[in-house]
DNA sequence: ATTCTAATAGAACGATCGTTCTAGAATCAA
DNA sequence: TTGATTCTAGAACGATCGTTCTATTAGAAT
C-alpha cells in the first residue's frame, strides 16, 4: 500500500480536480486517504494551505513529466501539441469530465487570496511553459514568439478544460488543439521561409 | 440608489470574480451590497444557487454585449480580437488581476458538482461563442473552422485570466491575443485563396 | 527489554456556513 | 385610514469548517 503521504496527496489531488481548494474539507481528505486528521495534520504540519501547496506542487512535476513524454513520442513539435490535447480530451470523457487540472482549478479560485497557493500556481505554470517554449525554439523558432506560444498553449488547454467541462463535450478541446497546432506550424513555416532568404 | 437586487447582484459578481463561489458567503454578500439577509432570500428565494445562476446569466448577457460592442467599434474581425484581449488586460491591471471573468471561475469549481449552476455557466459560454462565431463567418469563414476558432478564443481568454492572475503579468493575456488574431488571419486568407481560385 | 520518536486516532473547540424564522417597517390600493 | 402585501432586519438553528489537543499504538534504536 501507498504511503500515507501519497495516498494524502493523491486523494486531495482527486478531490481539488473534482471540486477545487474551498470546497474540500479535511475530513473529506481524510476519509478519501483512510488517514486521520492526526496524520494529515502530521504529514503537513502547516494544515490545509501546505497540503495544497504539495498537491499543486507534486502534481504540476508530474504533468510536466507527462508533457515531455508525449513530447519525446510525437514525430515533430506540431504533433506532439495535438497529441497533448487529444489525450486530455480522452482523459476527460473517460472520467465523466472530471479529470482535468487541479491546478488551473486551485489558482482561479485563490489566486487574489492566498498568496502562499498563488505563488505555487505561478511557479508551475513557469515549468510548463517553459518546457513548451523550448520544444519550439528546438523546432526552429526564435525565443520571444516561441514563449509567447507556450502562453497561448497552457492559456488554451486550462480554458478549454472550463468549457469541456460546462458544456460535458471534449470535442471543441480537440478541436482547439488543432487551432493551436495550426498556428505552431504557420509560425515554424514564417521563422522556416526567413531562414532560408 | 441601484434597486435592492441589482446591488446584491453586483456585489455577489464582485465576490465571485474575487474568490469564487464557495468562498463567497451569503453574509459577505449582505455586507457588500447593504441588504440584509432576508432581503436576498426574498429576491431569490432559491438562496445562494438561484443567486449564482442569476449572476451568471446577467453577468453573461452583459459581457456579451461589451465583445460586440468591441467587434462593432473594431475595423475587423481581426482588430476585435486583440482589441478584446488588450481590454481585459488593461482591467486586470487596473484592478489588481481582480477584475477576471466570474462566470469561468464558478464553472471550473462547480460544473462536476452542481449541475444548475454548470447549465447556466454553459448556457452563457454558448451565447459567447455563438457571438465569435457569426463574427468569424461574417468576415469570410467556413461555419465549422469558425466555430472552432470561437471555441479557442473563449478558452485562450478564460485561461489566460488564470495565467495573469498568478502570475501578476498581463503581458502574457495581450500576446496570446496576438496569437490568436494571428490564427484568425491565416485561416482568412486561406479562406480567401480558397474564393479567387 | 527499554526507551524514544513517529504515526495513528478521533473527540473537542470556537467560528462560520446556508437556511429558516419571526417581527417590524414601508408601500400601495381601497 | 385601513388592510394587505412587499420588503427589511437579524437572531436562531443544526451542520460543518480548520485546527488543536490528548491518547494510544508501532517501530527503531540502544
Amino acid at each position: 500500500m501507498a504511503s500515507t503521504r501519497e495516498r494524502i496527496l493523491a486523494a486531495t489531488n482527486e478531490l481539488f480536480r473534482r471540486q477545487g481548494y474551498n470546497a474540500t474539507s479535511l475530513k473529506m481528505v481524510a476519509t478519501a486517504s483512510k488517514a486521520p486528521i492526526g496524520s494529515i495534520y502530521h504529514t503537513f504540519p502547516g494544515g490545509k494551505e501546505e497540503l495544497g501547496a504539495a498537491v499543486i506542487t507534486e502534481s504540476g512535476a508530474s504533468y510536466l513529466q507527462l508533457f515531455e513524454l508525449i513530447a519525446a513520442g510525437a514525430g515533430d513539435a506540431p504533433a506532439a501539441i495535438t497529441d497533448f490535447f487529444d489525450g486530455a480530451a480522452a482523459v476527460l470523457e473517460e472520467t465523466d469530465f472530471i479529470d482535468i487540472c487541479p491546478i488551473g482549478t486551485v489558482a482561479r479560485e485563490l489566486a487574489s487570496t492566498n498568496d502562499v497557493l498563488r505563488r505555487a500556481s505561478h511557479a508551475v505554470f513557469d515549468t510548463w511553459i517553459d518546457a513548451a517554449m523550448s520544444l519550439f525554439v528546438r523546432a526552429g523558432l526564435e525565443v520571444d514568439a516561441a514563449r509567447s506560444l507556450a502562453n497561448t498553449l497552457v492559456s488554451a488547454l486550462e480554458g478549454g478544460f472550463i468549457l469541456a467541462r460546462a458544456s460535458r463535450d471534449a470535442g471543441p478541446l480537440r478541436a482547439t488543439g488543432k487551432d493551436i497546432r495550426h498556428l505552431v506550424e504557420a509560425r515554424l513555416e514564417a521563422a522556416a521561409e526567413l531562414l532560408i532568404r
